[in-house]
DNA sequence: TCTCACACCTTTGAAGTGG
DNA sequence: CCACTTCAAAGGTGTGAGA
C-alpha cells in the first residue's frame, strides 16, 4: 500500500482556526524544535514531515494502541546526509519512554497519576528498516519511512509490533549503526514525542488525524456522510465539526507520487540487547516498483500475507 | 480504560475490454 | 500485444457500545 503520508507535508496547512484552539495548546509555528539534527561526525538527519509533527505536538500527540497493532500517524520519515557513501549502515527506529510516569486525561490536559509501569525485558521496542544493512549512498538517495511500524499493547504480540503501555509517554529514536557495528549514532526529535492511548483523549488530536490521514477520510465533513452527520448531531457541543476544505481538497491536488524512493520497513525483535531479525517473507515482498503503482513496491497481497 | 464490530475509506493487482 | 477501465480484496481509519 502506498505511503499514506506522502503528501501530508506538501499539504501542510491544516486549518489553523484560532477559535478552535485549546487554551493549553501551543501554535505549531512557535515550537523551536529542530528539523535537522547533526551529530559530531557530520551525519545529519532531517525529519521530513516536521510540519505535521509540529502540528500534532502543539496539541499533544496521541498514538492509538490496539491488540492487533496500529500504525503510527504521523509516522517517522527521515532524510539522511553526511554518511560515508561506501560504508554499510543499519537503520533502526526504537521507541523509548520519555519519562517515568503514568498519566491520565483530565478534562483538557494530561496529569501524572503515578510511576510508569515496568517494561518487561524482551518486549519488542525497535523496528529495523528492511534495507538494513545498506550503503550510505543508498540511504541518502531517498527518504527513509517507518510508516509500516505498528504499535500494540499486547505483551504476547507475535507480529513484531512495538509493545507499549497505554497512558505512558514515549519518543521515537532513530539509530544509525555502521556494519559491522563499530559506531552507533542516535537521533531524536522532541516534536515526535507522543502519548500512547487506546482511545483518543484530546478531540483536537482526533481532528488532526482525520484531516491528515487519508484512511480516515470517511470522517471528514462533506455533507454527505451519514455517519459524520450522526456524530455531529450527537456531539455538537463537545466535538466541533471537522473542517476539511483544506486537507481533503489539497490531498486531491497532490495525488502525484512522491518522487523520492520511499524505503519500506520491516520489523525485528529485541530480546534484551540482541536483535533477532525474522523478516524473510517481507523481504520477498519488497520487489522493485512497477508502473504507476504505489511507492511501496509490494508484491500481490496473497504473497505478502504471512 | 479497554475491546470489538462496524461502516467507510484508500490502495493495489487481476480481470475484462477494445484498438 | 498494449493501454485503459473496472472490480474485488486487503487493510487502514475513527466511532460507539458494552465489558
Amino acid at each position: 500500500m502506498e505511503d499514506p503520508c506522502a503528501v501530508e507535508d506538501e499539504k501542510g496547512s491544516l486549518t489553523n482556526d484560532p477559535s478552535s484552539a485549546s487554551p493549553t495548546t501551543t501554535p505549531a509555528s512557535a515550537i523551536p524544535f529542530p528539523t535537522t539534527v547533526t551529530n559530531f561526525t557530520g551525519v545529519s538527519v532531517t525529519l521530513e514531515n516536521n510540519s505535521v509533527w509540529k502540528q500534532f505536538y502543539s496539541c499533544g500527540t496521541e498514538m492509538i494502541l490496539t491488540k492487533q497493532g496500529r500504525r503510527m500517524f504521523p509516522y517517522c520519515r527521515y532524510r539522511l546526509a553526511g554518511l560515508d557513501p561506501e560504508c554499510q549502515y543499519s537503520l533502526v527506529l526504537s521507541i523509548v519512554p520519555s519519562d517515568k510516569y503514568r498519566y491520565r486525561w483530565s478534562t483538557s490536559k494530561w496529569e501524572v497519576t503515578g510511576p510508569a509501569e515496568h517494561q518487561a525485558q524482551g518486549l519488542i521496542r525497535a523496528f529495523s528498516h528492511h534495507y538494513s544493512p545498506c550503503k550510505g549512498s543508498e540511504w541518502m538517495g531517498g527518504l527513509v519511512s517507518f510508516y509500516k511500524l505498528k504499535l500494540t499493547n499486547n505483551p504476547q504480540d507475535q507480529e513484531g509490533h512495538i509493545v507499549l503501555h497505554s497512558m505512558h509517554r514515549y519518543i521515537p529514536r532513530l539509530h544509525c549503526d555502521t556494519c559491522p557495528r563499530w559506531e552507533s549514532m542516535t537521533f531524536t526529535f522532541p516534536q515526535t514525542e507522543f502519548m500512547a492511548v487506546t482511545t483518543y483523549q484530546n478531540f483536537r488530536i482526533t481532528q488532526l488525524k482525520i484531516n491528515h490521514n487519508p484512511f480516515a477520510k470517511g470522517f471528514r465533513e462533506d455533507g454527505n456522510n451519514p455517519r459524520l452527520n450522526r456524530v455531529t448531531t450527537v456531539t455538537t457541543e463537545a466535538k466541533p465539526v471537522v473542517k476539511t476544505n483544506t486537507p481533503s481538497s489539497v490531498l486531491k491536488q497532490n495525488e502525484s507520487k512522491e518522487g523520492a524512493v520511499d524505503l519500506m520497513v520491516t520489523f525485528f525483535y529485541v530480546f534484551t540487547s540482541d536483535f533477532v531479525t525474522h523478516y524473510d517473507k517481507l523481504l520477498s515482498c519488497a520487489g522493485p516498483k512497477t508502473g504507476t503503482s504505489g511507492s511501496t513496491g509490494r508484491k500481490p497481497r496473497h504473497q505478502c500475507n504471512p
